[in-house]
DNA sequence: CCTAGATCTCTCACCGCTAAGTGATCTACC
DNA sequence: GGTAGATCACTTAGCGGTGAGAGATCTAGG
């Protein structure tokens, strides 16, 4: 069993015998794997008129809170993009007429985003559908071993700093 | 324990309890995981005035073969992206003189694409401090658990076609 | 109070990728 | 041998991201 990472890594041994490439097993393995995942997701999202920039905010706002609603910060800090990027999104989400942005109540600087019955009716019409097509990439693993990479991916962000506390 | 991706999935189970969102533990943080890395690896390029475009081309050059050379064709398979985007990585490489483009001997539409002396240095410069920033990455992983991640990566991957055979 | 620094959203220039499509060349099959 | 379809490198329009920075507002310390 081998797949393209081995053969990289046998290549590199070639090559520079010198170069410790192991970090590569699973770096290498985590590039290629978000690569191959976008592509697939990309092709859902095109089939109901989205991307996975606009999806990410819809969904965001879907799970955040009763009132599906929240400040650009916060969607930066969820999606770790720059601010630019966010502002950009609202832009895009907003003339499509599926998120509204009106000012803080408590914070001048402030803007509270929230989805608007459209944004709430695409994003739950597509909530199902990404799912599955989640669960099909997934399907080569059992319970088992998907459990046990959640588990490792989970100690490798703590490991950097991704915690919720 | 919990990372951000365990609040999004209690989070989901809030507002979605029908949704089985459990796909997610796994591909919401290969995701995370990606852009976490990906902005690391990001600095360190930059710090050597090269992109991860950049990067990704002269290493695969690198490790192909001895003279260092492969076609477009080669460098868009390994590289997961489309044939425009080989094109363009290439203009930019050819334009600083880390590659060269000749035509094929053996094909009338192809090209040999090779790393030029420049191009060998820079990315011999620049590899050790690449793979030192990937160990750096994984520091918080023991060599029995980078293993086992790497085992259950590869085991996707395969699952999902990404065979060398 | 007042001020220094943090935080918030937004703007802008630039960059790299995709998606779709081009023309040239190769290959396999009739 | 001719032709249909595959493959190859390239072009272009459009999109979404970064990085740097602006201007407004909040907050903590003296």
């Amino acid at each position: 069993m081998a797949d393209h990472v081995d053969l990289v890594l046998a290549q590199w041994g070639e090559r520079r015998p010198d170069l410790d490439a192991s970090p590569m097993a699973v770096m290498g393995r985590l590039k290629r794997l978000g690569q191959l995942i976008d592509t697939e997701l990309r092709r859902n999202f095109a089939a109901h008129d989205l991307d996975s920039a606009s999806f990410d905010v819809l969904a965001t706002l879907r799970r955040s809170n009763a009132e599906h609603s929240l400040t650009p910060a916060g969607l930066m800090r969820s999606s770790m993009v720059t601010s630019g990027a966010i502002t950009q999104r609202l832009d895009r989400l907003e003339a499509r007429g599926l998120v509204t942005r009106k000012p803080s109540e408590t914070d001048g600087r402030g803007v509270q985003v929230t989805l608007t019955k459209a944004g709430l009716d695409l994003i739950d019409a597509v909530l199902p559908t990404h799912v599955a097509t989640e669960d099909r990439l997934l399907a080569g693993l059992s319970a088992d071993e998907r459990t046990k990479l959640a588990d490792s991916l989970r100690a490798l962000l703590e490991s950097l700093g991704d915690k919720t506390d």
